[in-house]
DNA sequence: CTTTGTAGCACAATCGTTTTCGCATATGCT
DNA sequence: AGCATATGCGAAAACGATTGTGCTACAAAG
């Protein structure tokens, strides 16, 4: 048997009790006036033998995890793993680590997720919420700090730090009119989430009064979604738009290929443009003008807003009022309209 | 103050002791031989009050924590996010939740999350490696379950799941050599990295005897290499080769991009040809041509080796003789080359 | 020579579980 | 009646840390 590596060990090999041990070593040296000889031994004792503390006993005692819960709605989507790079880096500076769930789209799974981190005792959560009402998630962040991203809820009294889709979607749809685009065709993603809702209204908002025929239709963030979409629109009529809208960089794929198909020239004899980016979108050919949202941006403030809430969960306090930010997207302008 | 929730509590409510009602919740109540009467009135009080078990303190307990380290170079890089995805579902499906740490391709890093992964007692690791020895991982792996992914050591008694890079690169080169290219230009990664060096052998074997004029350049799997390499390597003559082997998609994306400055058009007046799928250069115009790992396959089988690791290491078994896999790449034609 | 103060540390409770014993009472068998 | 075996449950010791409180010894003060 390996020799042991507890406080308890090393308290028996240094004569020192369990409390002293423990006070050497987590620096509480001075505030219990351990003398320096005792600091001395036990430190040496304990680089000796490689002690590392039992990160679970320390939180079972201390009712703190130095654990976040990041739940999104598909790792494997750019936009998400972005996201997720971007906060995993911030709270790694702040000496917090990541226990990330991937919900999949699925109701019931960021559920799960979000039990299993109450559960497990993190100290708090990030979510990309994919539930329509935000009841369930209300009831977790009422006995632990949690912010939404990206996606939010009506009428909710949590924070949440999303961009400003209404803006967004009206930049690129202005955009197009003041090209001259006659006839747009905007594919939206789910028309039940908060940032597609967004985007048709600033969509809507921004061609009214200037004489655009327009259509809006899809159903899902997805390539499939914009493949489909997109060779439904053009069927019978090759001319029946003369540009189109994608509300994501996913499901702007699935429009390029289907227009392929087609034997449409983005660029050329239909103007594209999409909302996000894939990280690759200046890579197409030719290259696509879209709305970006400014992920570094939020992650950081949604990590700043959480450890706000962190710290006053932890003093006791009562929550503070909840934070609500919209940080404003920017229109990248390429070649594809 | 809230009502408490744990098993004291039920306890004192029910006036069965603690030791019952964890038998009883924990779904050992026929083992123990507990009546049917202290199930219903125990199960009942404790869906009343909503009793969720503690994580935390299960963990100090059993020694067991349901959660696997995963630790990756790159969370942003679509190639380790999809893997990360496929991981994550089957450690789902099986009950077990994630740790995500990401090194950023930094050995320090890397080191700090091995560490981490076990001061929290996870019952597994899965890690694609940076380290360019396996020292560190050898020590954390002898004292809890650890599997490779992706990048492997030479000699090391880890076990991991690769894919076969030699054979992948060979593959890829054969095809250019078959499809009539005489001058080949292969961008590499990180020339240390065992994948890396398994290209390099795989391209070199392929063209041996074949009149290929070929060089070998680069030293990173990122965009700005790619591009940096195209560019040196047609400065001065747009003609140098005829066709480009990149070693990664990123790499490829880079190539791309500085192509177009140059005026040269892939596909047409050079082949290309990539390692990897970032999920979109089936949308590049024209649809790339690449080597592609079955980055599912792999995953399963590193999970699955990781739980028998795991099986063993629970029942206090010797570890296994280590698992050493590599999975066959293929090659899927498109039209840039 | 008793008080008061303080430096330096140890005791023991606690976090919420799991699990090993073992103690009663009941039942079956001769 | 007497003994074995089952049945149903509880007490208490872990797991490894943190922390409020108190104890001892020795010095300074009265």
């Amino acid at each position: 048997m390996l020799e042991k590596n507890n406080l308890a060990a090393i308290s028996e090999r240094t004569g020192y009790s369990v409390s002293t041990v423990s006070r050497v070593l987590s620096g509480k040296a001075e505030k219990y006036r351990i003398s320096q000889s005792a600091v001395e031994r036990v430190t040496k004792e304990a680089r000796r033998c490689g002690y590392r503390p039992n990160l679970v006993a320390q939180s079972l005692r201390t009712r703190q995890s130095q654990t976040v819960g990041l739940v999104v709605p598909g790792i494997d989507n750019p936009f998400f793993a972005t996201l997720a790079s971007i906060i995993i880096s911030q709270l790694d500076a702040r000496g917090y680590h990541t226990l990330l769930a991937d919900s999949r789209e699925s109701e019931q799974e960021e559920r799960q997720a979000l039990e299993m981190f109450h559960d497990r005792g993190v100290d708090g959560i990030l979510a990309v919420p994919v539930a329509s009402s935000p009841e369930f998630h209300e009831e977790v962040g009422a006995s632990v700090p949690l912010v939404l991203i990206d996606r939010y809820f009506e009428k909710t009294s949590l924070s949440y730090v999303c961009t400003d889709n209404y803006a967004g979607a009206y930049m690129a749809a202005q955009y197009l009119v003041d090209k001259g685009y006659k006839r747009i065709l905007a594919i939206q993603g789910v028309p039940a989430s908060m940032p597609n809702r967004e985007r048709v209204r600033g969509f809507l908002d921004a061609i009214k009064g200037h004489g655009i025929q327009s259509k809006v239709v899809g159903d899902a963030f997805s390539v499939e979604n914009g493949s489909r979409e997109t060779l439904a629109a053009f069927a019978g009529n090759p001319k029946a738009y003369d540009a189109i809208f994608a509300f994501s960089a996913t499901i702007l794929l699935g429009t390029i290929s289907a227009l392929r198909k087609l034997g449409i020239t983005e660029g050329k004899d239909i103007g594209v443009i999409s909302y996000d980016n894939n990280g690759f979108l200046d890579f197409m050919n030719p290259p696509v003008t879209r709305v970006e949202q400014p992920l570094q941006e939020a992650g950081e403030i949604a990590v700043e807003t959480l450890f706000t809430l962190m710290e006053a969960h932890r003093s006791g306090l009562p929550a503070p009022t909840p934070v609500q930010q919209l940080v404003r997207p920017s229109l990248i302008i390429r070649e594809s309209c």
